[in-house]
DNA sequence: CGCTAGTTTGATCCGGGTCAATGCTGGTGG
DNA sequence: CCACCAGCATTGACCCGGATCAAACTAGCG
């Protein structure tokens, strides 16, 4: 974690005038993730009912989704890119408590204001539904209801999980537990083998786990080095999983 | 953390007839921690159809109220003493995700199973409901359905709070948030001022916010030589707010 | 081609982990 | 009533992993 990095990306990151692009959805029924999204739930007239009232919303790097404490009055579903969701502590320190990868749902809290914001890590399109809107659409159709109430556990249970990762483990095992859970997450969406895709930057990596970019940088390195994976462009390729699993159990 | 105390914590723990007591709620509207508890929701006259559904459990130290994976069908309000929320890591460690106080409402998970183990930390009584009993009692009172939602949405705010503690904050950082926390806590429970209970533990608090138990117990011992806290038996004594909310904030 | 943001790598230092000895306290039985 | 014991807390000595600071390197991109 890095003070400086979080100030930098707010005083960069215009409040205003946020959202690049917000036209109407062109045709949810091509949807490329849209089976590893809630928009699963539903089916072709549902579909075009639900398309009427969504927006595409698009973020360039480092634009804000939402920010903590404001008003939750739009909700998103991320269709490309990368979100990070985080909270800023009082010494400034940035704690990325997760990452909205496609397919993810964001912006619903219990409350009426978000506990968190989110900003684009790259250059992200999302669906843009108006709270009021989104909610009633979901009152009226059970079963999409049902898969939002999914995906709310699905992250509650994502968090529980984060938190045994932040404790005091050593560096090798949080970075073999982050590949093996992005591994996870991106099988989900495309089924994906050996090659992990990581869009964010080693800093947003060490926001995440609790460690030092130089320290994230250089155990990549490491386990590379020792052949267990190898780092390339945007992400990473497993060689050797059983060794990584190793890693991550300690 | 440490792994012999996980180890040892749950062999010393018979999974057999955990339960020490098991008798009929005696008085629901004399009880103390009701205003603190999801009954405060209810009048007389859906309090006493409550009692009628309720048992009393009593729990020695280390006894385990339930565990991890374990389909959940029983739910808890504690009266008294105090639980820890627990998770096991595949190496043995042991992460403490919360601590239950009297008024807190445990054991029901969205899906059919525990996501997390719980056990007395010392002495504790707690009203015990069957699932199905208390979920249908639940959809016939709304207001009380409410409150319960408001019960889940602190205990989600109380998580990710906790995730941003335990990222790599120093010792004495933690220490403080943990009191200030805790007092937070007993706040809502019995309004006490600077004295703040702490009947867990030095090792509870350890795997609760990450610190090897000499570490904790080495940080209270300079809090108190500094004359932030004075240690007390079973608690701590905050002399100067200031400073212990200055050392949280680092 | 040169600028900028991000990444890698090196050198150094320190906080907290580890191991182990000692101290304290409350409970038990002679 | 006191001696003993077990479990927990405290304290000390030492060491190591990761933070910090800083420099060199690399990859996009105009």
């Amino acid at each position: 974690m890095s003070m400086p990095t979080s100030i930098e990306t707010l005083s960069r990151s215009p409040t205003a005038n946020r959202v690049r692009g917000l036209k109407l959805l062109a045709n949810c029924s091509r949807c490329s993730i849209r089976p590893a999204s809630v928009c699963s739930a539903l089916d072709a007239g549902a579909l075009s009912e639900f398309e009427a009232i969504g927006r595409e919303a698009s973020f360039a790097p480092r634009m804000i989704v939402f920010m903590e404490g404001e008003r939750a009055d739009a909700v998103y579903t991320v269709t490309s890119g990368l979100v990070r969701l985080f909270r800023l502590l009082p010494n400034g320190q940035r704690q990325i408590v997760g990452f909205g990868l496609p397919g993810d749902f964001l912006g619903l809290p219990r409350g009426e204001r978000h506990v968190y914001s989110a900003d684009a890590a790259v250059g992200t399109t999302a669906c843009r539904f108006h709270r009021q809107d989104f909610i009633m659409f979901a009152e009226n159709h059970t079963r999409f209801l049902r898969r939002l109430h999914d995906a709310a556990v699905k992250a509650l249970d994502l968090a529980q999980e984060q938190m045994t990762q932040l404790g005091p483990r050593r560096a090798d095992a949080k970075i073999a537990s982050f590949i093996l859970s992005m591994r996870a997450r991106w099988m989900e969406i495309n089924g994906a083998g050996e090659s992990v895709p990581l869009p964010m930057s080693r800093q947003d990596i060490g926001d995440y786990v609790g460690l030092n970019i130089a320290t994230v940088s250089r155990t990549f390195t490491r386990l590379d080095r020792q052949g267990v994976i190898r780092i390339v462009p945007k992400g990473v390729r497993i060689l050797n999983f059983p060794a990584l699993r190793q890693l991550a159990e300690q």
